[in-house]
This record gives structure tokens, sequence and C-alpha cells, in this order.
DNA sequence: AGGAATTGGTTACAGTCGTAACGGTCTATT
DNA sequence: AATAGACCGTTACGACTGTAACCAATTCCT
């Protein structure tokens, strides 16, 4: 039949394939993210009914002025396509300006409206506060080894290696 | 109009509301998480065609060796409805098998078969090979901030504060 | 005993996502 | 000048997700 983990609800007769989930650096990460950016997620959800890449739209615009689609992707790392749904909701909703380039016709220059820029601001504090409330429960020693650890992790995984699977600006 | 971000291309000329997205927690987390993860995922997706939701709930079962759909869910914090899909599937391929409780006929036990046990212990080989490589390029410092940074979420985040949204096993 | 409430698990539905293909525009090569 | 290639942005499509509703079995309470 099966092996020798029949009648074990834990993991330690077998010796050499022990391995817990919790443990595993991916699923850590994920999990950890999840909770950390859902508790805002779910404030800006609740006040502006936002979308995730509908806030990243609007904190990229917000901080840089004025950009392409193609610069918000990537100042966000998000895919085109979600770039582009964003980008039409935050027009939809009168909080962007679409410009065309007189020069190049084929891209669009992004810009805040005066209310896109009242959300933004409100939204900008929403952010501070909750970081501020974030540190808090991490406690000054905690939060010190996260920005250390994930800028390892950034610095690593950046440019680097032989990529197999490509890079891009994906989800 | 607008406001004074307006020919700008950075921000330092607004004094307050300068906002750097790449250095907001939550963002930053979710990006290290992705990119962590994505590479992990993109090798079982090409070796054995599996979802991530699939992955979490082999692995589990590969660990702890006989469970409830409900237990996974607790073990890999995932969705009911993720569960449920992610056994369905490993159930087509046969690499799990289903048994009603007798006591309580609405539990149906799990357990991987001989096939998927095999195809777990090959999964927690490749998972080892990626962590190494991972902390390979970590490096030890990174490595222990990191976990210890995650440490310091997971504490922060588990059954504590004043929750408003519920908590649960989502996503 | 018997109805209300709870629990394990599934599923219809609407929303979100990325892939791939597309239209329109620009650039390079010939 | 004309054709090939690259690039910006959008969109049809299939895959995946969570919410809510559901069925069935069990427990709680009176």
């Amino acid at each position: 039949m099966s092996r020798n983990f029949t009648d074990e609800t834990s993991k330690f007769g077998a010796g050499k394939e022990d391995f817990d989930l919790g443990a595993f650096l991916p699923y850590r990460l994920n999990r950890a993210a999840e909770m950390v950016s859902q508790r805002f997620a779910a404030q800006y959800k609740a006040r502006y009914d936002m979308t995730r890449p509908e806030w990243r739209a609007l904190a990229a615009l917000g901080s840089c002025g004025r950009m392409t689609a193609t610069e918000i992707g990537a100042n966000s790392t998000m895919h085109k396509t979600k770039v582009s749904r964003a980008v039409k909701a935050l027009e939809d909703r009168r909080w962007l300006k679409r410009t065309l380039d007189e020069d190049d016709r084929r891209v669009e220059h992004l810009e805040l409206t005066a209310q896109g820029a009242r959300i933004y601001r409100d939204m900008v504090e929403m952010a501070r506060v909750y970081e501020r409330e974030l540190v808090a429960m991490l406690g000054a020693g905690g939060l010190k080894q996260l920005e250390a650890g994930l800028g390892a992790v950034e610095c690593a995984m950046s440019p680097s290696r032989s990529e197999r699977g490509r890079g891009g600006t994906s989800n």
C-alpha cells in the first residue's frame, strides 16, 4: 500500500521525508503578504470600492505625476492588461485624464484629475496610518529585520540569474 | 487645475505628499512573495501541470498523512472552495483517495495513493532544491533576517487585534 | 423526540486574471 | 518609398477565485 505516514498525524517517524509547508519560504512569504495587504485592501475597498490594481495605479500616478500606461506597469509591477483595466476604471470615475501624445500617437499620458488627486492624498494618509499600525505591531526590531530580509529578496531576484521562464511585467 | 505635481517626474518638490509605493510594506511583501513563489510554481506547473492549491493540498496530505478537507484548509490556509477543487483535481489524477468516515458521514478522509505519494516525494525534493537555491541567493544573513521578519509578521497578524474584517481561511 | 442551528463539503455565479491575438503607430532596413 | 519589425494599448477567451446558496448529516436545546 501507501507507506509509513498512515497512522501518524505528524511527521517525525519517517526521518527523511518530513516536509513542513508552514516552514517553506515561498508559502510563508505568500501568507505574510496576503495577511498584511488584505487588511489594507479591505480598507480602501470599503472606503472607495477600489481594487488593488486601481490603488497601485493611483499611487503611481499620484507620486509620479504624469505617466504612460507602460510606465505605470513598470513602476508598480503590473501586467499590461491589469494596468489597462485599472486605468479605464479610474477614468470612468473621473479620477484620471488621458491625453494623446502629440509626437507619438501610440502613447497616451495619464494624469490625475483634481478629484483623483484628492482621493490619492486621502489614500496616502490611510496608507501611512496603516503602516504605522503595522510597525507598532511588528516592533522596531521586527520591522528592521523584515525590511532587511525583503531587501535581500529584492536584490536576489531582480535581474540576475539565468532566467529560464522569462521575467517581464507580469502579475 | 490639478496641482503641483505636473512637470516633475519625481517627488521631492511637494514636501508633504511624497509617497513611494516601492517602499510601502504591503506592496514590497506582495512583490517579494510573487517573485519567490512564481519561480517555484513555474517548476511544478511545467513538471506536473499542477496549480498552487493542488501543490498545497498535496503537501499537506503528504506530510500529515490523512486528513479531511477542512483540515487541509486549516493547515495550508486555503478557502473551502479552493480545497474542494484542488482535492477533486488530485482525485481525478488518481493521486488521492477518499474514504467516508463511518461515524460521521459528512466528513471524508483523504489520503494519497501510492502514485500520489511518489509525486509528493518528488515535489518535496524539488522544494528542497529550490529552497537551497533561494538560500544561496539570499545569503545566510539575508535568510536569517527574512525569517525573523516573517516570524514577526506571523506573530503580529495571527489571532490578535480587534479584527474588523473577519479572519477565516480565505485565499 | 423534534425542530433549530451548526458543520463538512460542493457548486452556480459573477468578477478577476493572464495569454494570445489584434489594430494602430512608429522605426529600421532595403 | 515600401516592407518588416517593434511598440503601445485594448480585448476576446479560457482559467481561476470568492461569495453565497445549497444539500446532507450531526449536534444542541427544549
